[in-house]
DNA sequence: TGAAGGTATTTCGTATCCGGTATACGCTTA
DNA sequence: TAAGCGTATACCGGATACGAAATACCTTCA
């Protein structure tokens, strides 16, 4: 939820093209953690020199995605259910913090465009339309992480939702009413300026979102492998013998 | 806080370095928000090449130190006291989370260690000697944070960490003994495995080492510029006319 | 079979070059 | 004089080639 990767720009880095492109891959399973990832090879696999790519590299590393062993190059750092639980954790404790300060500043305005939000995601659940169901929880919840009007914790939010792949959870069977629900008692907390209870709302909405994507996550893992052949990407396995 | 940023193993990339001289120039108030910073300067600042430079870039961008504008090139990021306050907070919300799986998980040998570190605090504050009271209050946090055993959540907090620079706290009168009796509740909790109270004392404890390092922070910034002339790295002040 | 040594591969850092774009400066014109 | 326009320069973003150091692999020998 709430990907604002400062997307809309239109023109980005390679090297942002190239992280997102190996974030995916990471994230997707096809790139099974021990990995080891070359910045040639993604350079060649997006048709970009190694400089972007082994940037992007870098700022995965920095994101959690890769490890890098001195003179060993990177490789996909470990992750599990478990993680991707702890994960989601962490991402409720910022976004509650975030919708506590949303309910604390709230204006007339907010609360109208909240609402509007809301009814459009109603109508896009009611049509079955994923994509703008998607794109209607996310405006909304971007907007009271705005709200809050706090630079810092927005980026440590943005930070944790690069896990959250995209198109991810109106795939999700029974997520849509869920949602809607949730958004629902969000709201009533937000109106009402009780910032414990919208606090305690969000901190539940993202936990239990989290625990569908990790169970998702732990049930692909367990599959042997993703069907494709000749991984693109992977010129040496593990090989912990 | 709990400073684990990976060291330890002597030889870092070159990259790392130049990260950390420019992290560095920012907290420290050096290189004020709006500077621009190039790769070749910093470059040459540490006598090496462009290419590890912009990697480093690169890396602080993700870690929120600095934008990038599209051909324009990097510039500080702005940063304010409340920017610091607020990321306190979210360090807050992510250490509390710790130390609760921490009490949660606690052995024998993990109270015995602790207690032992906090002792040698004591003595340490005793003797007024700051460095090793870093030290040990380094060890303390760091030891509670391993016993969580949550790899992603250390990760989060170690990202926020780096907006903490080193031997600080102890250069703040009155701060050992507040984290003495600040550590001794924390241990109280851990001993009795209550998580909720062990949460609570660890949010209060790092909140308030957040103003401190705020407040010093904003004083810092009011004055008016850090005595050294013909800053190395800045070539272009701000310049919003 | 195990150890030692040499070769090959790869990472990491350096140096340099080029195209494209934005900013700044100066000129022209009303 | 002030506004508009065109040129020039600086510099960003990326490509490429090269070299040194370290690791991994393979062969050989005891």
């Amino acid at each position: 939820m709430s990907n604002h990767s400062s997307d809309g720009s239109g023109r980005r880095q390679f090297s942002d093209k190239a992280a997102a492109y190996v974030r995916g891959l990471i994230m997707s399973g096809e790139l099974r953690p021990g990995t080891t990832v070359r910045p040639e090879t993604v350079g060649q696999a997006l048709s970009i020199s190694t400089t972007p790519a082994r940037e992007a590299l870098q700022a995965l590393r920095v994101e959690g995605f890769l490890d890098l062993l001195p003179r060993r190059g990177f490789q996909v750092a470990p992750l599990t259910g478990q993680d991707i639980r702890d994960l989601f954790r962490v991402q409720a404790l910022i976004a509650g913090e975030l919708a506590a300060l949303a309910a604390a500043n709230c204006t007339e305005d907010d609360l109208a465009e909240l609402d509007a939000l809301h009814h459009e995601l109603i109508a896009a659940a009611r049509r079955n339309d994923h994509e703008v169901l998607e794109d209607k929880n996310h405006a909304f919840h971007r907007h009271i992480n705005k709200m809050a009007g706090s630079r810092k914790t927005l980026w440590a939010l943005s930070l944790i939702t690069r896990y959250v792949p995209r198109q991810f959870y109106s795939s999700i069977p029974g997520w849509p009413q869920a949602t809607v629900t949730d958004h629902e008692e969000l709201l009533e907390g937000i109106r009402s300026g009780d910032t414990d209870k919208t606090r305690a709302s969000m901190v539940a909405h993202i936990i239990h979102s989290g625990e569908l994507l990790a169970a998702n996550f732990d049930e692909r893992m367990a599959a042997p492998l993703p069907a494709t052949e000749a991984e693109p990407l992977q010129s040496d396995q593990a090989s912990h013998r």
